[in-house]
DNA sequence: TTGTAAGCGTTATCAC
DNA sequence: GTGATAACGCTTACAA
């Protein structure tokens, strides 16, 4: 009779090793996928190691080798629902290549330094940064505790040359847009942006105003929410509306969904303005909410798996340098 | 001239050692909290250790004494917005006590082996199931490949005797609120939940209608949405009030926010009817969502942070036994 | 193709 | 209060 898993007693190689009659470098060989082993070996291991209920140790084998396939997520912009469709992506997909996530909150006060250490104290192989909410500030305090092996910037830009970045060309991504309102026949945009901190995540921003000018030689007024929030987009839309009702934007063009949802709050309960009859408004993520029959709206996909897949090459070394890729312009009701 | 630190060389506690004149256990006493340490040695080491950059190994430290202060949270909803908030808690709180999370996501289709596998080689002290798609086989088959020490649901019923919950008081929770209703004057609820399968995750449901049931002597109807997002709800819904329009619902109590909100959309833009006037709706979490002005919806609170505290108290040791605890109603419009 | 020996950076045990 | 020595379970040489 097969005696059952012992949960008590941990199995290691050796245990495995001597079962199959074998060393236990032919044991971990087993496990690896082109090691030089015979089929008969392995499969005499593997066995063995079933039925001993043997799985390799992989705390262990990142100590020994010095390579975790552990990757730190540090996110500080958990209010943001497109969040969670990144964490979705990038753990399914670098689990499906065998890469653990550890998942790290940075809190806003503090930097990241605190974050880093926490992940270099892991022995993480790369720590990648996935948020809108901190500056470029926070990378060099991060690049000068430099404990962590690759620091990958995803879903954002950094311009930081110690840097990876892995993200949605929003250049060509907000020309698509543009060039959607131009054809649309708008003419007095207004750019909703996040905070306003000196740092390269206006790129949206910048990039929109840059084409819609160089298209129309027109200018672009600018608002800033308090946060990425719904709740400050609110209020944001609301005193840029009251103030100078004469000449009013015929469009909002947001930073992302988020903010574009509260803006179409803040339009409809606030100033009694249809959208997108009285003004429009473009999102972009493409979170599930703007999917809804209440917003259905126009909005811009970041092509989430392809990047997710390009930070697995990055990890794995195959692939070097900055990634953009382009997305997809999402038109429904509201431009 | 100080040295910096070089991050290409990764320092041990054995250099430390050397720097300070100690011995290498005495630097790991250094950083130990209530340990057998004159202060001056202690300052020694740690003035030494920053001068270093001398940062300790946690994969080390979890393999030598057995315990990695690492948890796993495994969950398999991430079209929930609830989740997004539930991580931001569960991290953060977790870190501020020196604990690391990994994050691990279980897909629908597969079982818990897989992702309880995948903590297990990492060698977590705990894993946490958070979720509601999962039903109790899946408990049965992840106990069978008990590897893990411990094994914790979060926000969500298990009857399973080897697992741990920590929950918010659902009975409690639906009594509040079915008074609320039968005090508004509410006299044909209909109970929107989630997918219907074998499992207790239906205790909310049934905590509504046996309250509803004791306080009125009424019966509820009962809808199951596909799945736990509005598109499933606005279905779900659709096809309830189509069916019987003669004595259809005066309100609708919802397992969750995300349904609540997609059954308000269903009711309105579908429908053609008016929340709370024709329909009233109720939710629960409390997503902030929740409070935006197109929704504003009367919901309750799961008590997020407790329940965090909580489970960090678990994973100490300091309490044992299933953790049930009080959340809060939040009145708003809807109801 | 397979086995042997020496680490990886810490903690545990037991002396002093 | 402090220090030596043996684990922890694996991988990386290198030798057979």
């Amino acid at each position: 009779m097969d005696k059952l898993p012992d949960p008590e007693v941990s199995v290691t190689a050796d245990d495995v090793a001597a079962a199959a009659g074998v060393s236990r470098w032919t044991v971990a060989r087993a496990f690896k996928k082109d090691a030089s082993i015979s089929p008969k070996s392995r499969d005499r291991v593997l066995t063995a190691a079933r039925r001993l209920g043997y799985a390799p140790d992989l705390l262990a084998a990142s100590l020994a080798s010095d390579r975790s396939n552990l990757v730190a997520l540090i996110t500080n912009d958990f209010n943001n629902p497109h969040k969670l469709v990144l964490l979705e992506r990038l753990t399914r997909i670098l689990s499906s290549h065998g890469w653990a996530t550890l998942l790290i909150h940075m809190s806003d006060s503090d930097d990241a330094s605190a974050a880093l250490l926490a992940a270099s104290q892991r022995r993480v192989d790369a720590a990648v940064l996935i948020g809108t909410r901190f500056d470029d500030s926070v990378l060099d305090t991060a690049l000068g505790a430099r404990r962590v092996k690759k620091l990958v910037v995803f879903a954002r830009y950094s311009q930081n040359p110690n840097t990876l970045t892995i993200a949605c060309d929003d250049i060509l991504a907000m020309g698509r847009i543009a060039d959607h309102l131009v054809e649309g026949g708008y003419r007095r945009p207004a750019f909703l942006a996040g905070p306003d901190t000196q740092s390269a995540k206006l790129h949206r921003k910048s990039a929109f105003i840059d084409h819609w000018r160089s298209r129309t030689g027109g200018d672009v007024a600018t608002v800033h929410a308090e946060a990425y929030d719904f709740g400050a987009a609110i209020e944001a839309v609301s005193l840029l509306f009251t103030g100078a009702m004469d000449n009013r934007p015929d469009v909002l063009v947001c930073e992302n969904d988020i903010l574009a949802i509260g803006a179409m709050d803040a339009l409809r309960y606030r100033l009694g303005l249809k959208v997108p009859e009285d003004v429009a408004v473009t999102g972009f993520d493409d979170i599930p909410l703007s999917l809804s029959p209440a917003y259905r709206l126009t909005t811009y996909r970041q092509p989430i798996t392809q990047m997710a897949e390009a930070l697995f090459e990055v990890l794995e070394g195959k692939r070097e340098g900055d990634v953009l890729l382009p997305g997809q312009f999402i038109p429904r009701d509201t431009a």
